[in-house]
RNA sequence: GGGCGAGUAGCUCAAUGGAUAGAGCAUCAGCCUUCUAAGCUGACGGUUGCAGGUUCGAGCCCUGCCUCGCUCACCA
């Protein structure tokens, strides 16, 4: 009605102002409606009557039956975590947390993917370097990962320096460069067969990479449930029942004439093609050599997620533990027949950026052409730009770039030139950071305790950072911004529920009995006045997080999340400096004051909880 | 050249077609004997890239133009 409101021409709209009028005025908690202007209502709540349902936490639910499946990008298994990987899973871990059903009745049933591209071109690179510039054999591998994990060594760092090194080392040399590109070739072709020593070697790096990526991960509370692997989608056929799926629904078929001559190829979106002329344009999936792109593993993969695949699975095998669950990963072995169901989806969020449009829109485009309309609709392309450097940031970094790139605003990184910075750095530089502030402030407290709150700190800026840019925003990245815990961050939003906590545990209460006490008490007279209009403010603000939940999800945007928690954060801190509540001496009025931070916190601790940022005890 | 995205305060970013375009940072001026100042208050700062159009109303929609980024392989 409201909608319509706006949209109808004056006359009708009175009508319709005079109809909306009625209807909200029957709703229990609103004390009057007035009419104040074309598209506008003035809107007076029973203030007391509505702080009483939001004290007794009366939220509306959100959600609703249905698989959702939120994947995340790959990271190759080839070198360390960076921060453009640490945007994705930060992204993908937060919106999930939405879907859930932790804290509301209905939620989705929500599985997290992360798709392991460990026959490629990047894992290729660093076996080529391990091989061929290390000298390394299978055994010699083995030894080498014992000897770093003696030395408390990384092999994830280790691997992002090689690769970095063998990267330049295929062009170093102009006579050798044609032979080096070749020795590349077949190290990944070797790899794609499997069952060779080159493989193997690849599968004791990826693996122990792998490892260290969800320790980093671990270490921002983002948790995977199934890893898929792409050589278990070579090595089980996935594509070859996706082929004939393709082939049998006329979507894929075999290109006699043209520069695609000999290859299977797709239709692509849009694309006409006068009779009797080639499709030069097609997107070739099976390439002349027989071998399949990129592409088609990506269909037969989004074929196997909704369950369209006939016939096909993956092996499961446990990988990695964590307290409340277990981490599985794809297997062309034996299958552990304890694994839970994965794939099947109603629906999937796929967390990829935004240089992945076209690719993803191929996708798209084979489960329309095969008639899976449902699946296609369902399917998200859950898009964002890249984390990129600022030209200083690249400076303080040691790296010499050209003037050009001095004059833009940010600069691609580049794991292939080792530009760029890793996750764990950076985690370490915000604890460390964090640890500094608190041992000054904290003198008095123990070791174990004050590491918490540095590391909660820590984590908290660097999700809020990643968090706080709408999704189609570069981030150009900088150290003074993403170091600040001040003004708008993780940190500030902290400190209010602390703030709020140092009230409660002063006035010998907690924060559950501040907002029981509110049953009792007749708190119009303060709330209707002038005066209390700005805690009134407060109440209404904190009432609005299932809202903002549910608008996240509809947007598929967490930033909004994010902007609301520091809001909330900033009225409290308003509150907090204008009403001093231990010094309040009326019962009522320091009632409602201590009730007023009660809800102000409820809802700061669950917003952060959403963006999977903690509060510590103290600050 | 095609596709996608962006252009808003000195900088980094917000803003369902709706009321006086908002935050943070930076700068300047204040506030710690207080529920700890990781905070608060105030000031400064805007022709929303340009030109038209639609609308009662446009940062947002339409048309054209300018600038920047990403992307457009039988790579992955």
């Amino acid at each position: 009605l409201a909608k319509r409101l706006r949209k109808a021409p004056r006359v009708i709209a009175t009508e319709l102002a005079g109809e909306l009028t009625a209807v909200l005025r029957e709703l229990e908690g609103v004390a009057s409606v007035e009419v104040a202007g074309a598209g506008y209502l003035n809107i007076r709540l029973n203030r007391a009557a509505v702080a009483r349902e939001i004290a007794q936490d009366k939220h509306a639910d959100v959600g609703g039956p249905g698989f959702r499946l939120v994947e995340h990008t790959s990271i190759n298994p080839n070198k360390a975590a960076h921060i453009g990987h640490l945007r994705n899973a930060i992204l993908g871990d937060t919106f999930q947390r939405l879907l859930r059903p932790d804290s509301y009745k209905r939620g989705y049933e929500v599985g997290v993917q992360n798709y392991i591209d460990n026959t490629g071109v990047q894992v290729a690179d660093v076996i080529v370097g391990l091989v061929h510039l290390e000298g390394k054999t299978l055994e010699g591998t083995r030894e080498l990962l014992a000897e770093l994990a003696a030395q408390g060594q990384r092999i994830d760092f280790y691997c992002w320096d090689l690769y970095a090194r063998v990267s330049q080392w295929y062009t170093a040399d102009p006579a050798e460069a044609a032979a080096r590109k070749q020795l590349r070739l077949d190290t990944l072709h070797a790899l794609e067969t499997g069952g060779n020593d080159t493989a193997e070697i690849a599968d004791l790096i990826s693996t122990a990479v792998l490892h260290r990526h969800l320790e980093t991960m671990e270490r921002l509370s983002i948790e995977y449930d199934f890893l898929p692997r792409e050589s278990e989608i070579l090595h089980l056929h996935f594509w070859d029942a996706a082929r004939a799926l393709m082939i049998e629904k006329g979507v894929l078929y075999e290109e006699t004439e043209g520069k695609n001559k000999g290859c299977m190829v797709m239709r692509r979106a849009g694309s006409e093609v006068a009779a009797g002329t080639t499709d030069e344009d097609a997107k070739v999936i099976v390439r002349s050599n027989g071998t399949v792109t990129y592409v088609g593993k990506d269909i037969a993969y989004h074929l196997w997620k909704f369950g369209l695949l006939p016939g096909k699975d993956f092996g499961y095998a446990k990988f990695h533990e964590y307290p409340t669950h277990t981490c599985w990963i794809s297997t062309d072995g034996p299958s552990d027949p304890s694994h839970p169901v994965f794939g099947k989806a109603d629906a999937i969020y796929n967390v990829i950026d935004s240089r992945q449009n076209d690719p993803q829109n191929n996708v798209v485009q084979a489960l329309l052409g095969m008639g899976f309309t449902e699946a296609a609709e369902r399917y998200t392309h859950f898009s964002y730009e890249m984390v990129a450097l600022t030209p200083r940031c690249a400076i303080e970094l040691g790296y010499t770039i050209s003037e050009e790139d001095k004059a833009k605003s940010y600069i691609e990184v580049s794991g292939r030139k080792g530009f760029g910075v890793k996750a764990d750095d950076l985690l370490d530089q915000l604890i460390a950071a964090a640890q500094a502030e608190v041992d000054t402030r904290h003198p008095d407290l123990g070791d174990e305790a004050r590491r918490t709150i540095a590391t909660q700190i820590g984590v908290g800026a660097l999700r809020y950072f990643m968090l706080r840019f709408t999704r189609n925003t570069v981030i150009a990245f900088d150290f003074n911004d993403a170091l600040s815990f001040e003004g708008e961050t993780g940190p500030y939003v902290q400190y209010a529920i602390v703030r709020a906590a140092n009230i409660f545990r002063k006035a010998d209460t907690t924060a559950e009995d501040s907002l029981a006490a509110v049953a009792g008490l007749d708190l119009s007279s303060i709330l209707d006045s002038e005066e209390g209009t700005s805690l009134w403010e407060t109440w209404l603000l904190a009432s609005k997080l299932t809202l903002m939940i549910e608008q996240c999800i509809a947007t598929a945007e967490p930033a909004y999340l994010a902007k609301y928690a520091f809001q909330l954060a900033q009225q409290f801190n308003n509150f907090y400096h204008r009403h001093h509540v231990l010094k309040e001496t009326d019962a009522t009025r320091k009632a409602l004051l201590l009730a007023t931070a009660a809800v102000a916190q409820r809802e700061m601790v669950r917003a952060l909880g959403y963006l999977g940022i903690e509060a510590p005890e103290r600050m």
